[in-house]
DNA sequence: GAGTGGTCTAGACCACCCA
DNA sequence: GGGTGGTCTAGACCACTCC
């Protein structure tokens, strides 16, 4: 099938974590080791373990070796109005210890004014030639010591009033979007380079009028998203 | 800040890429004159490049250097029932020439009956002793000539009736996730390793009752959720 | 045929962990 | 101190593209 020895050896090893030959938490054989049993250098063992370590299967430690990953325990956000006691009641699948996962208060990294990006006018419905400014804010949510989401909320200037708050919303607009992180992000989120990171750019509307765009970026490994869907 | 060469490298080329130094198709410097000056060995450059790559900045073909992407027209899934006409109507910026890129009807890849896996077993509510059979359908959904979504359906063995379809649905959870593609869903979906892929698990109740659960794997970006969201 | 992206090899260095 | 993961170097090969 594939001829390239890392996908090879990437499959190999991801059967046998998902078989339980090497159960969760457990050591996988290490560089040298796989260096001698598949006779191939250094660098292609990683990039099998990289694609591993992507996929969220692998966890590495300098100077303790590759370990089967813990599932690190998924916040599930409710995006739209869950009841969550009907949720508990007949679907316990979809919540995993809530109260005990829940995102604390955004801790604020900083504001600043500037131009509107592309994207963010178009959400905004801002005209592309008046290049028009946004207050742009942006936080951090955490969950106990952990960052899980990274927001940046844009905010049109209102003409007369400087620093009004956005109109009351009436609904929301999500888009959702994955992507790998740039390297601050995977930093800020202590994920490992590459691995993809949830984006939700998230439009809020007052009746016909978008007033606030959020931009939302988490780790996929620690957030999932839920919603409901009539029909 | 960064001592990591290739993160140095990696960001000045996406600062030069979205300053527009380097425009839309156009293309980035040769491995060879990127070693020369930076000072690095071809590996090196390579993983800044790969990061880019993984962002979806840049595309590679052998013979032809790296340019920076087009970004592929994005198809955006409503997954609520979204009046398509008040979207046009009011928010333009979140419908794509929908028409030219709907999805055409899903092409079966195979069907096979396997015991249920251990998180589709969750939320299908079955015991976990018992070891249900569950039918699993794979199937790809097309845009064109290409493949932008991967999905695998489960429905549980109803006891006297074998091939029963499964009772209407009356609403759906989705929980999205993203991940990086296994080797072999980077080829279907025709995404580089790494590249990040949204994934989505629905599941379709009849009243309180899970009567089945689809998998959808779809390339990110090719791909966007838009999601409706009360209050 | 020359240049290019992508991968592999062989060897080296560093930070880190554990005995 | 020895083993480990992660990264970098230098050199090589192949498939591909364009001239």
């Amino acid at each position: 099938m594939h001829m390239r020895p890392w996908v090879e050896i990437a499959d190999e090893l991801r059967e046998r974590i998902q078989r339980g030959d090497y159960p969760i938490g457990g050591r996988l054989p290490s560089g040298s080791d796989l260096m001698q049993q598949y006779g191939v250098a250094r660098q292609t063992v990683q990039n099998a373990v990289d694609q591993l370590r992507a996929e969220g299967l692998v966890r590495g430690v300098a100077g303790r070796g590759w370990h089967v990953a813990e599932p690190r325990p998924v916040i599930r956000l409710a995006r739209n109005q869950l009841d969550l006691a009907e949720l508990t009641a007949g679907r316990a699948a979809f919540v995993s210890d809530a109260a005990a996962r829940t995102p604390t208060a955004p801790a604020s990294m900083g504001v600043r004014r500037e131009p509107a990006p592309p994207a963010v006018a178009t959400f905004l419905q801002l005209s592309v030639e008046a290049a028009h400014e946004v207050v742009v804010r942006e936080h951090a949510v955490y969950a106990g010591n952990d960052v899980v989401q990274l927001v940046t909320s844009y905010q049109p200037v209102s003409e007369g009033d400087e620093d009004a708050p956005p109109a009351p919303a009436t609904h929301h607009t999500e888009v959702v979007a994955a992507r790998a992180p740039r390297p601050r992000e995977a930093d800020l989120l202590q994920v490992s380079y590459g691995f993809p990171v949830i984006q939700v750019t998230r439009v809020a509307f007052a009746g016909n009028q978008p007033v606030l765009v959020e931009v939302e970026v988490m780790s996929s490994d620690r957030v999932q998203l839920v919603y409901q869907v009539e029909g």
